[in-house]
Order: C-alpha cells, then structure tokens, then sequence
RNA sequence: GGGGGCGUAGCUCAGUUGGUUAGAGCGCCGGCCUGUCACGCCGGAGGUCGCGGGUUCGAGUCCCGUCGCUCCCGCCA
C-alpha cells in the first residue's frame, strides 16, 4: 500500500503496515477474520485486509467486553478493532508474515457483518472446483493467489500506460457495437433493435479504427482493449480477452518492435521477470519452422528437428519412400540418452497421431545399429546417415515423422514440447523472448481453393504480387518461452496493392466495400505509412505470474461470454424481448 | 464437431477382484484450554457415491445413456 487509508470510525492503518517501527502506537484496523485461535483466555484473531494480515491478541482481563465479543468471532467476519501495537516477546514473533514481529492488542472491537462458514477455505491455498469458485466469486477473490494475480494485472497495465505517454501515444477508445473486424474468427453478433435481421459485430480487434486513426492523423494510439471471438476456449484463450493494442504512423518495423521492446522490457524489470534484456532476436518464420516445427518455438530447450530425406531418397521402407515421393518429407528430433518402456511409446505415438502425424517411428540408438520397430526396413548407410544427422549417439531415443511437411512439422513441433514437460528439460526461472518475423502473407486453402490472408488482408507484402505463395509479409509475432504474446504488422496503405490483395483472397469490391468501406474510403485522402501491434494481456500476466490457466489472472473470466454474469452460461431470451428484435428462435 | 480425464461428506481426496453398517484430513457444532500463529485435547453432527436405466443374490465399483466440469484436436493466433 502506497500510503495510510484516510482515517475515519473504521480504520487508520492497513493490516500488513503494522510493524515494529510502530510499536507502542495506537492503531485502528478492519477486515476479515482470516483464522482464529481461541484459547479460552487468550484469543488471536488474524485480521486480513487487501495489504496482509495482523495479528490481533484479546486480553480476559484487560478489554474483558472485547474478549467476550471475540468468542463469536468466525472465519470471513467482519470487523473493526482498535488498539495498542505491541512488540512480541523473542520467543513470539511469526517470522512467516510481514506483521509478525508485533500485534495489536484489542481495547474495543465491533463486528460488522457475520459471515455463513464460507463454502470452500479463504485462507489457504488448496485447488478448489472452479465452478465452486465462480459461484462463490467473491470469496475466491479473497484469497491471496486471486488478489496478487490481480495486483501484478494492475501493475503491467499502469506500466505499459506510463512507457507509452512517455512517447507521446494518446489513449483513445473504439467501439464495441461494430461491423465485422477482418481477423478471421467467429463474430459475436449482437440484434439491432432499430434494425430488425441485422446484427453488430463485437470486435475481434480495434483493427480498422486504429487504422482510421493513423489516417485521421493522431500519429501514435493505444488501448488496453477487449476483443472478442467467438471461438472454443483453452486454459491459454477465451472467447473474450484483452489487448494491448497499438499503431503509429510513418514507421518501419523496427519502430514498433523497438516501441514494443520498451513497453515489455519495462514490464518484465518491474515485475522482476527474468527475461532477456531488449532488443530481443529475430527469427524469420522459415527457420522457426524448420528447426522447432513452430511459429512460437519454445527456445528454453534444444531438440531441434531435423531434415532426414536426403539419405532416404531411395529407400526401401514404405512409409518413408512413400511420402517422399509425394512431395513430403521425413524429419526427426534426438530426444537424448532415455530408457522408455513400450507403454510410454505408445502414449508418445498417440501423442503424434492427436497432432496430425499418421505416426511416429521411434529407435533406440546401439552400438550395432537400432533397437526399433522399422530397424530391419532401414540399410545400416540409411540409419547411420540418420544418426549423423541428428547427431545421436548410444542411447539416444530417436523420433520420425513422415508426412507432408505441415503435419510432419506441427506433429513434431508439439512432440517437442511434450517432450520437455515430460523430462523436465526447461531449466527452472529460465526465459525466452524473440520475434518472429517474415510470415507468408497467404496460405492456400485447399477445402476451399483459395488464398488466405495468414495475418490479416490490410499487411504489407514484400515481393512480387504475381506470385502469391512467394509474398512474405511486414509482419512479426513476439513470443515469450513459446506462447505467441503479441503480433502485428505494417499495414498496406497503397489503394492498388490493397485492391490486389482482396482479389486474390476472393473479395470482390462489392464486399470490400461493405465490409471495410469506410477504411478504404478514408485511404483514399493522404494515408501514412502505418504499422501497429497487438499484445495479449491476460497470457502476459499469466506468464509472469507463473499460472497456466489464463482465468487465475482474470477477476471475472467467464462473466463476459454473453451470458451469467459468474459462469458465463448464456440465458434464453424471452419472447417479447425476441419480438422486439424482429426475431424467432427457429 | 471429435478424443482423453474427472464427478464419493461443506472442501480436498481414498475406496482392493463386485461382498457386512462407505472412509481420511481439513472445515463445521459442543466442551475444556492465557502465548497461539496449520494452536492443542475430548466429544459430535454431516452422504440420493452427479442423474437415469441395465447386468447381478448383491453395484460407489461392471455396462448403456445423460448432465456438468476439465484438458486436448478441430476451430482460433
């Protein structure tokens, strides 16, 4: 707590700021009863505010009202008390919180509010059914995971607000109630009352009026912003979720990425997160792709992946040849020296087929060759080159893939990972942070033969528009021990390249026009050069405050999904209000 | 849409090959307790084993269905 709370008949002091160098003072406190020990004569009550806890002490003989009150006191009461700060003796002091070295021996105390016993425990911290939790959400915002993952929420947004009014960026809101954003998932939709059949948009992202903002002049804008989609969640995403969203006119990448490396480096030394210091590595997509099988390598580790199809050009086993004939490939990662059993290949083979593999060849390195199923497919030239590719040596469990080279990548990619959970690769407190830079603009829809944007359709191409599949992308990815944080890119200002861009992924004017019309409108009087990013807070603040879900660092995490304002069911309409909207349910 | 896991006391969980009256720790209630801080000691209450059906002499346990939660794939950066 930065200073006292205004003294008035509940408090003068905060809990967690009793401490020695106020021995001999009075104090008055409020909170909540976080445990008590009721010795009969004795009581102890540990008091908890949002700054910590304090020992309260009631004497029989010295404050006998307060000591008979305090018989009643149960876990979660609320209360005032007011008295003496006394250090404790030697052989008391609690040396496991801030307070410990004194207590507040009561004169008077008033209870505030009762309390039911409390459905799940406040004051320790046991993993609790999380429906439990939302129902119960106030109580769980109590306990002391909620309220320091919340406090590190707040201190990453005030820093990321500090660094950018430093560079002049201005704050400025969007709407909500808007049409489509062009990322590519699912829309909320909300019912037009003035319209009836026609919907709003929640947006996926400020992407368009930010846009509109670079070309209305405003230089340098910024948002801490909620975005929607309306898409499966997963403990790292939910369908509702806050950016850091930013954009700057007449800028290169290096301007955002150096923008970013300021923001984030400011963010991770406050915090005291571990991360390298900035400027953070650049990695162009090909080669992450190519050595970790990831847009978002986790770089904590090695095992890189390997190529393994030039030896087994003419090889004899199916699968291999068969693939490589194809136009696939076969890769390999060294997992190192491990002694598995079968049951735990198994596990790992399915481990691969869940991600796309059709399955996985595994061969235990030996001194006369491989103890693996395929061994006797494979010519001891075409295992040795193996070995000598992925460096094995005795030992060493080797891992194959063979496919076309998105799955085999993916499938790989993730068995990596897999891998390092598994055998404890990542060293503790160690991190990674770097860029991801050059992605393809487009990627070929096979279902639906056609081109799609793989950022979104206002990036800027480098190369030669003719040529679809070559066009990389002025766009980059910042990705902290191989969760994707943030991302964003130039954008193309140009009307011509823009009109180009929507004809090759299929949209034509008409729907240019209804879907971003306003945008291209505004391009047309005098764009700059503009490039923004956009970086998610919630896995940011996950990651530094060490949670692997996502909703441990979110007050409200399901209230927000359209529906119950604490678990996020959604609610039937009724019909009047249906009829109101020119609606009914099919 | 698909796959895995879970659902037993208020909470966290155990429950053997299907076999007597379903257990533990914490919490809760009552009593005792003046230096505890996960206070201690004594006593007590508390269960539709998610729900429905089936197999069986007998089901928390096996089978089918269903609901809820969760992780993952798809989807989404």
């Amino acid at each position: 707590m930065k200073r006292p709370p205004r003294p008035n008949p509940y408090r003068d002091a905060w809990c967690g700021s009793l401490t020695a160098e106020r021995a001999g003072s009075q104090a008055r406190v409020a909170g909540w009863v976080n445990r008590r020990r009721d010795h009969g004569g004795l009581i102890f009550i540990d008091l908890r505010d949002r700054s910590g806890i304090v020992q309260l002490v009631f004497h029989p003989e010295t404050a006998p009202g307060a000591h008979r009150d305090a018989h009643r006191l149960r876990n979660e009461d609320v209360l005032t008390a007011v008295g003496s700060i006394e250090r404790r003796a030697p052989e008391n002091v609690n040396p496991n919180i801030a307070t410990g070295e004194i207590e507040l021996s009561v004169k008077e105390l008033e209870i505030l509010a009762d309390s039911e016993t409390p459905p799940f425990p406040v004051d320790e911290d046991v993993a609790v059914d999380e429906m439990l939790r939302l129902r119960h959400r106030a109580l769980d915002l109590r306990r002391v995971a909620m309220r320091d993952a919340l406090e590190v929420r707040h201190r990453v947004v005030a820093t990321i607000r500090e660094v950018l009014d430093e560079r002049d960026f201005l704050e400025i809101e969007t709407p909500f109630l808007t049409r489509s954003t062009p990322e590519g998932a699912r829309d909320f939709l909300v019912p037009a009352r003035q319209q009836p059949g026609s919907f709003y948009a929640l947006p996926q992202s400020p992407q368009l009026f930010k846009q509109l903002l670079m070309v209305g002049g405003l230089e340098r804008y910024f948002q801490i912003v909620r975005c929607f989609r309306d898409e499966d969640s997963r403990a790292d995403r939910t369908t509702e979720f806050t950016q850091l969203d930013l954009e700057m006119a007449f800028v290169h990448e290096d301007d955002v990425l150096e923008t970013m490396e300021a923001v984030m480096g400011a963010v991770f030394e406050r915090e005291g997160f571990e991360a390298p210091a900035a400027p953070w590595p650049r990695m162009t997509f090909a080669d992450a792709v190519s050595r970790f099988g990831s847009d978002r390598p986790d770089m904590r580790f090695g095992m890189e992946l390997r190529d393994l199809g030039d030896p087994l050009r003419s090889t004899e086993f199916k699968v291999f040849a068969r693939a490589l004939e194809q136009g696939g490939v076969v890769r390999g990662l060294n997992a190192g020296r491990r002694e598995l059993a079968r049951s735990e290949l198994d596990e790992l083979t399915r481990f691969a087929q869940q991600h796309g593999a059709a399955g996985l060849v595994w061969a235990f390195v030996q001194e006369d060759g491989w103890r693996s199923p395929v061994a006797k497919f494979l010519s001891p030239p075409e295992i040795g080159a193996i070995n000598e590719l992925l460096e094995a040596s005795d030992g060493d469990l080797l891992l194959i893939v063979s496919g076309d080279v998105i799955t085999t990548g993916k499938a790989l990619g993730a068995l990596r990972n897999e891998l390092a959970e598994r055998f404890e690769l990542i060293p503790p407190g160690a991190h990674d942070v770097r860029w991801i830079v050059q992605f393809p603009m487009f990627f070929y829809n096979e279902e639906e033969q056609r081109w799609e944007a793989e950022h979104h359709p206002f990036t800027a191409p480098t190369g030669d528009l003719s040529d679809p599949a070559s066009l990389l992308s002025r766009s980059y990815d910042l990705v902290l021990d191989g969760a994707e944080i943030g991302g964003g890119s130039i954008r193309n200002h140009r009307a011509d390249i823009q009109q180009r861009i929507f004809q090759l992924i299929g949209i034509d004017e008409a729907e240019a026009q209804a879907r971003f019309g306003f945008l291209l409108d505004a391009l047309k009087y005098g764009a700059p050069p503009h490039g923004g990013i956009a970086m998610g807070i919630d896995r940011i603040v996950a990651l530094i405050a060490g949670r692997e879900n996502i909703r441990e660092v979110i007050a409200f995490p399901k209230a927000t999904s359209g529906g119950d304002p604490l678990t996020g069911a959604p609610a039937p309409v009724d019909d009047a209000q249906l009829k109101e909207l020119g609606l009914r349910l099919r």
